[in-house]
DNA sequence: GACCCTCCCCTTAGGGGAGGGTC
DNA sequence: GACCCTCCCCTTAGGGGAGGGTC
């Protein structure tokens, strides 16, 4: 399209295009749309009619999502062929941004999830045998001593390890404590750390937990207390014929992560195990 | 979960978190997260083991998309009730993130569509008859004297109105010019500027293109050569017994969005028509 | 030698003035 | 009186040094 030589004011194309004033003196400033004469007395600036198609696109490119930078490298020589490439490179840049949203929306869904779950679970809730699905998990080895300390840094480990790959974790840690030890009363010193993964994936350190028949019994309170949520459990489960064929898995699903008051920590201890007479 | 009091070194917590040691000089600056200890002869700052899950809540955090401003109100005292809350407000946050970004992918492939239906057409592409599907689009009248100057601006002024009111527009513009002032030889008289809608939507100027029988043809190079366009589509339909019965209207598929070089213009022109002794 | 500190400048895309001239 | 100009400071979340002390 071609137009008349009338000249618009910085004023008259903010107001067209319904962008500030700024934003024109801006993109003076940084070279991507320069009015096409100014006043040498007064400096105002001027821009043709023919100006306003061009800023047109420019402001179409900026909500397509290109920098400003990355327009006025586009609009120095800008044609089909070019105009086209990079519009179906912004489309994989918009799907690859509603993969991760939709990921971190999954992630997120599940954490309310799980708190919604618990929401009202008190002390003195009882037992709960039941039959668990599949769940992957991401694990690694505490170091002795298997205090608190080396717990946290192997679950940091885990979250560093999920980052480099890109893993789709939830934002669910555990511990596996060793039934031994749980039999010993050594309640707290877990052999891993682990996140809860959302699917399976090939990573180092990614281990299934199979469906099957688990005893579990929430903790609510403070960690080190968990002892006597342990007692209950495994007194439970020899008054009621149900053998322990694993280790304790703990799910934390409340912790620092949504509450600092410890009496609201609630954290799932979960057995395999097998029914008398049962397989 | 406690910790033993031993102390971490700012490189030993960046190490663990997988994070800069200048994320966390700058946490502390802006009073996010604040070292336990800070050695008052050297400057040195110590983190203790259980600010390494404080530390995690907040990255955390950060992850699923809260500022770090947000962060520190939602860390003063956040409890299971404030956590869920906030997922909650941030899970509609992220579904409206998601929304837009689809019906902006919607927007961008709809354009990389119409440029590549026409990819090739060159300027010796005949005229086809073909029935259109329905189309919404957003108008607005051309002021008089109808120069290419006050389309531009009725066009910016559908741009305005949509942003105002969030239509679902594609990056598609087009003209309306009246039958008789095709007739008269006036091509780029245009009545109405508009924009195409991606569906129905209540809004001033919204005004449907019923589905229908048309002619259309694809001008090729800058548009004030349009009426050579025009007498051959005018000329087709007196050959063919086509009778036009709406005002021209005209598709902007490649312009001064996306070329510099107005021989790659290409503009569809397209009527409606009825066919000799059809209804 | 590796680790830590405090400045200081830089990035995106402008917003919000202050202070002063102009139509 | 409304419009325009040029500074100048401010925002997010740090990154990348320089220059100097510390384990």
């Amino acid at each position: 399209m071609q137009h008349s030589d009338d000249l618009f004011s910085i004023g008259e194309v903010a107001k067209y295009q319904n962008i500030s004033k700024q934003t024109l003196i801006f993109y003076d400033k940084i070279g991507l749309f320069r009015p096409a004469w100014v006043d040498p007395d007064n400096g105002y600036r001027y821009y043709s009619a023919k100006q306003l198609d061009e800023l047109d696109a420019i402001l179409i490119m900026k909500t397509i999502g290109f920098s400003l930078a990355e327009i006025r490298e586009h609009m120095r020589h800008y044609n089909i062929d070019s105009s086209l490439d990079a519009l179906h490179r912004q489309l994989a840049v918009i799907d690859r941004r509603i993969g991760e949203l939709r990921q971190l929306r999954s992630r997120v869904q599940h954490r309310c999830a799980q708190m919604e779950q618990v929401r009202g679970v008190s002390a003195d809730a009882g037992v709960t045998v039941a039959d668990q699905p599949a769940q992957y998990i991401l694990c690694r080895p505490v170091d002795p001593p298997h205090t608190l300390r080396e717990i946290s840094i192997a679950t940091k480990q885990c979250f560093a390890d999920s980052f480099a790959g890109q893993l789709p974790l939830y934002f669910q840690c555990g511990v596996v404590v060793p039934l031994a030890r749980i039999r010993a009363g050594q309640y707290t010193q877990a052999s891993h750390a682990f996140l809860l993964l959302e699917s399976d994936c090939p990573a180092q350190g990614v281990r299934l937990l199979p469906a099957g028949r688990c005893a579990s019994l929430c903790h609510v309170g403070d960690y080190l207390s968990i002892g006597r949520s342990y007692q209950k459990l495994l007194a439970y489960c020899g008054s009621h014929g149900l053998e322990i064929v694993s280790d304790s898995f703990e799910f934390c699903i409340n912790d620092y992560l949504t509450t600092r008051d410890e009496n609201e920590y609630i954290t799932r201890i979960v057995f395999y195990v097998k029914e008398a007479g049962g397989r």
